[in-house]
DNA sequence: GATAACCGTATTGTAAACAATCTTGAATGC
DNA sequence: GCATTCAAGATTGTTTACAATACGGTTATC
């Protein structure tokens, strides 16, 4: 498996025990491999109902099955693909009922955190917040979607790493991931992005200002285009009757 | 492998079709062994810092390491048990402020759930919760722990299932499981015990009643024992220096 | 006597082979 | 012509064997 990376030592915290010297665990192949499979369907790459055989993707990533099976479990936890039993697994779709529930909940977390990040604010912080907003800005401007996804997920996770509760950073993370795949219907229209930018920046500016009221607000109305955009097309496509509860 | 259930058909739902028949994910083998590892680190028959070799797992439960690998990989991702590569996994302690953390996003979470449960409740799911209830009631008078532990469970998974978001409800079982391991300290103390037990049957009237903010008071209130025990009891077994922040 | 190099053992990580299961398509009977 | 049965191929699930790695004790050396 050639996908790994150097990988240094680390340390590992156990309660009664002060910092034991272990190796790091440098990011396993399977990890890899889930991240890249995601990212295809991120990028639309990989169609929901699309079958995902281990063989193909063993040759793929140039592993053995060991690690490619580890990594669609993986990606079965985090509800990116679909399995069935001897039958392998398959990209998972949403219904648009289990996109609005997981926009509530992100909703309500993501709320959460701005309302917690200890004001005021590092200028570092800050200035990471800049940096990245600048990628993403000349991202959208050259149409490079890749960019503008990644830029995207790196100004979030900057932003609500800030509040300094790693368990709840952690969960919004997951709930991220899962709805990774419906980007592309937001990203699809230019308008969406432009105002993404732009809350973005008013971000930047509520937080420099310690305005927590305001941020708050910005963080809800962010979070409503991509459910309504990925909602509106899937009615498009499969009519708007919701067909029956997911279950 | 002999851990295995029967199992019977069932259904899969993927966007754009209606009903596919296909086999249902019967508990697979990993699953099961998952399961049973966490109710020992539960029970306290594993200590934190224990170690996990693969090879005696195997011999315990009658398979081959493939499954129990894979159940290794589960408890580490819910964060029950740690892993270093190339020395395997060991029972994971969580430290004051990881548990402050999970506390504190388990408590918006559920507050969450029980803001948006459809009242009036049906008179069956009503019943349900009593009827666990009164288990629960029993095993606390028998001092029978396990049933305490898994009445409690499922009280608690009927409430919050009332309100209907799927993703709110299979989050907050999440970060219910990261804990579960420092039950056994508030279960330590017979009063926490019938605390509990009287929160539950307030939270059964509070329903019945339609009180929604008596509801959230409640649940808020239930969450507090727990981790203010476990988080005495490890400061003065360890001392109360939170040493090194925890990543 | 302390320290550093070495080797044996325990354990995990990887790979390949085998078995079980499902899907697909053709052949057969009605 | 249509449904049913059967067999072949494809894919996953399981098992076993092998290689790589880390730890612990022993020995050699200064």
């Amino acid at each position: 498996m050639m996908v790994g990376k150097p990988a240094k030592r680390a340390t590992v915290r156990t309660p009664g025990s002060r910092q034991i010297p272990a190796p790091r665990p440098r990011e396993p192949a399977a990890v890899l491999i889930a991240k890249r499979i995601e990212e295809d369907i991120v990028l639309g790459r990989r169609q929901p109902r699309e079958r995902l055989i281990e063989q193909d993707l063993c040759d793929l990533f140039q592993t053995h099955r060991g690690d490619v099976r580890l990594a669609l479990f993986e990606l079965e936890k985090k509800g990116l693909v679909g399995r069935i039993p001897n039958r392998g697994a398959l990209v998972r779709g949403l219904t648009p009922q289990e996109v609005r529930e997981i926009y509530a909940v992100r909703e309500e977390l993501e709320v959460m955190a701005v309302r917690i990040i200890p004001f005021p604010v590092a200028a570092a912080d800050i200035g990471r917040l800049e940096e990245v907003q600048r990628r993403h800005t000349a991202a959208i401007a050259e149409g490079d979607l890749l960019t503008v996804f990644y830029s995207n997920l790196s100004f979030h996770q900057i932003l609500f790493g800030l509040c300094g509760n790693a368990c709840l950073i952690e969960t919004i993370d997951l709930l991220a991931q899962k709805v990774y795949g419906i980007r592309s219907y937001a990203n699809a229209f230019p308008d969406s992005l432009d105002r993404a930018r732009r809350d973005h920046l008013d971000m930047i500016k509520a937080l420099r200002g310690s305005r927590r009221d305001e941020l708050v607000a910005l963080t809800r109305r962010h979070l409503q285009p991509s459910p309504e955009a990925y909602i509106k097309d899937y009615e498009r496509r499969f009519g708007k009757a919701d067909p029956a509860p997911a279950h």
